[in-house]
DNA sequence: GGATCATATGAAGAGTTCTTCAACAATACC
DNA sequence: GGTATTGTTGAAGAACTCTTCATATGATCC
């Protein structure tokens, strides 16, 4: 069936208001298709403004405009090597947030149900 | 330190245009306190309507509104009971999907970075 | 120094999203 | 049946987000 949870495990997620607008904060930043693939794209290895605009077919100054979100929560740094500047994920975290985040979303009951109360 | 990725490992995330598209719809759905505190309250149990208004704090008619859409995502399921609809998450995926994103996030290089470009 | 390349930044507009309020629907109780 | 309870739905407005265009900054090359 692929339905129901195990109910309260071990490593339940608590979380107060205060975390959950951090959390929250963060997650948005994974929340948009273009941000996306910028991290995917970067989750491959590092890159530089002009290769990642190229690669998730954005203008670069679109690009540079999400980068700098991404830079401001701590999920991508950018290094000067030349004229160009090169951007790579922060850390692990965040590449295992990606890895897991796609791969759990890809393995859910497929989106769109909308039968909104049903009884058998 | 705390920086650096190990570079393409081997469960890489890789993402068409197309499921970009799907999973920040999904993510989007994390990606809010409210929507954020009515999940990890749900990941501890099933839960009425009301009784979930009252644990985030929030008007019924805006949980009703959010629940919609997790439904519509498939993050969440209700079943009436009673005069009640009791909700709980879709399942496992939803539960773990959850966790690791609070977890990974919580151990992330902490907020707010904004230096746009140093050079060293 | 002046031209050029690579990126960042600011302002503005279109499009979304979230919440609230008011009304509606389904169930239970008497 | 009538009334109370519990949830859902729709409309409307405020707030926010993303993209684009134009301009600015910093580094390199001649």
């Amino acid at each position: 069936m692929g339905h129901g949870v195990k109910g309260t495990s071990p490593s339940a997620a608590a979380l107060d208001a205060d975390s959950a607008v951090t959390v929250a904060a963060t997650l948005q930043a994974l929340a948009t298709p273009s941000r996306l693939l910028m991290l995917t794209r970067l989750r491959q290895g590092p890159c530089a403004v002009g290769e990642l605009a190229e690669a998730v077919d954005m203008e670069q100054s679109a690009v540079s405009h999400q980068l700098r979100l991404l830079r401001a929560l701590g999920l991508v740094s950018g290094r000067r090597s030349g004229r160009s500047i090169v951007y790579s994920l922060y850390d692990n975290h965040v590449a295992q947030l990606l890895d897991e985040a796609i791969y759990h979303i890809e393995h859910l009951g497929l989106e769109v149900e909308d039968v909104p109360t049903e009884s058998a």
